[in-house]
DNA sequence: CGCGACCAATACCCGTGCGGTATCGCCGCC
DNA sequence: GGCGGCGATACCGCACGGGTATTGGTCGCG
């Protein structure tokens, strides 16, 4: 599976081979084994480069699961084992600030509660943390983030705004649509990394952290959508515009499922009651 | 790791290799190595029977997570290179009678559906066909099934009923707690069977589906709790009652996350849209 | 149009590791 | 105290995973 990831990925057997520290013909025998036992072609072999059929497309996102769950299985008993029973806070660095130290400081209230390690990570990280067991518990970002295959409870919802230079043309307006932002040519949205760790290509700086981009708006060479909480972190050269149209950020606090954890059910149960989730209920049309 | 399980399981070696259609004493090697591998100790050993430890009941969890998914994997993709884009539906057997057929019925007439194939099946079944890709969607019911790692939506909630014999003392009764149901010695509630196909113990009679459930309750050797939707499967000679107290029991439609099929999708949003989700919010004290 | 470069596949070889058989050591039970 | 059950150890053989050398086919370039 390791093997077939790195072929997928690479789309180069050579390349795939010196990732895996090995050389090419045996992992070129190991994928017909492997396409032989399932019976199924996973490659088009086209002697030049090599694609992905349907097939292979399927199984390379099941072998990642699978792979993070072995990952995950090796962590997740050895901390079982090493007695500790700390738990590991993953979130975005920079997000949702204010409700992460309220949600330490109430958990640290709590009677019986255990050491909470946190840790702030760039954007998609969190994820892929809960997913491979090096974190216990996570804030995520609908929609930014996919909760999928994870428990979650919902903690709070915001708007979103555009963040321009201060002195922008577009800065007193009293609301933007997405489209007008997106029709910003001098003002590209910034690109951030995928889950690979490279920048999709297009217009737009590449940028990592929220600090790269705040910088990059107030010289003037972005402009950025955000959810509203993270105006307190905004310099004075910013302004800000709300954009009613762009989808609701939903904080949410997510968990591994099968979790059998009482500091991660303790965690969770002291963030659900942090707040009394304003404007949960979704509004009918 | 399937050797893990299996002696995890089985709480013994020669019965485990029995099962793993090999000889103990190359089991016993592995588990050693597994454990020098991790670092951990994940049986405790005293010659004459073996125990899990913590560490160990942690792994055996993970395990089986990693071995249904292995399993979907497999089967996953095979199926994408199948290439009949059928879409396999699991219900349990009886339950949500009504909601399936109109589901089955609504998401036919959609343009472009797809042929699905409905499995019914056990109570418990349904869960564990949909984690290793034996089946693409199921339809669900909380809390007795467990639906951590899908995604779902919930479809319908509905309160229970204790079912009697026809003519019993209290099946006059305006509503009945579950105290009250349980303190009935003469009419024990019965032992369904767990995951691993073994009932558990305690009084009451084991059964297997609802036909044996409902025999037995005529004939006054049980009673059961359960969803007042079922109660257009009674026969005449039952009387059934309200039990406010017991959990309302939601059916819900779960998927595997990060399908990309289009019928399951398809079939999801055919299924929310069937009815307005009755009594969804929830009544808060 | 032919030569060279590139890349996956094949041929062949070797060492490790997994599984099997035989046996031991330990404990509980009659 | 002897026997039986169970897990651990010792030793052996083979099969499979990985390495090196080479082939075969296809594209690009002169």
């Amino acid at each position: 599976m390791r093997y077939f990831v790195a072929v997928a990925e690479e789309l180069h057997f050579g390349r795939a081979a010196q990732r895996l520290a090995m050389a090419q013909p045996p992992l070129s025998r190991a994928i017909q084994q492997l396409e032989r036992r399932l019976g199924v072609v996973l490659l088009h072999r086209t002697t030049r480069a090599i694609a992905l059929t349907e097939a292979g497309a399927v199984l390379l996102r099941e072998a990642r699961t699978v792979l993070d769950a072995v990952e995950a299985a090796e962590r997740r008993t050895r901390r079982a084992a090493g007695g500790q029973p700390g738990v590991v806070l993953a979130a975005k660095a920079g997000a949702s600030r204010e409700l992460l130290s309220k949600l330490l400081d109430a958990y640290a209230a709590e009677p019986g509660s255990a050491a909470v390690e946190v840790m702030l990570c760039g954007p998609g990280e969190p994820e892929s943390l809960l997913r491979t067991g090096r974190a216990d518990v996570a804030l995520l970002h609908r929609p930014y983030d996919t909760t999928a295959g994870f428990d979650t409870e919902d903690l709070h919802t915001e708007q979103q705004v555009v963040v321009l230079p201060k002195g922008h043309p577009l800065a007193n307006r009293a609301h933007l649509s997405l489209v007008e932002v997106n029709a910003q040519a001098d003002l590209p949205l910034p690109r951030w990394p995928g889950r690979d760790g490279s920048h999709p290509d297009g217009p737009g700086p590449q940028v990592r952290d929220h600090t790269q981009l705040f910088q990059l708006i107030a010289l003037g060479l972005a402009c950025a959508v955000i959810p509203e909480s993270l105006r307190d972190q905004l310099r004075d050269d910013h302004a800000i515009v709300p954009v009613p149209d762009a989808p609701a950020v939903t904080t949410v606090i997510a968990w591994p499922p099968h979790s059998r954890s009482k500091a991660v059910a303790d965690l969770v149960r002291t963030a659900t009651r942090l707040q009394p989730t304003p404007a949960a209920a979704p509004t009918p049309a």
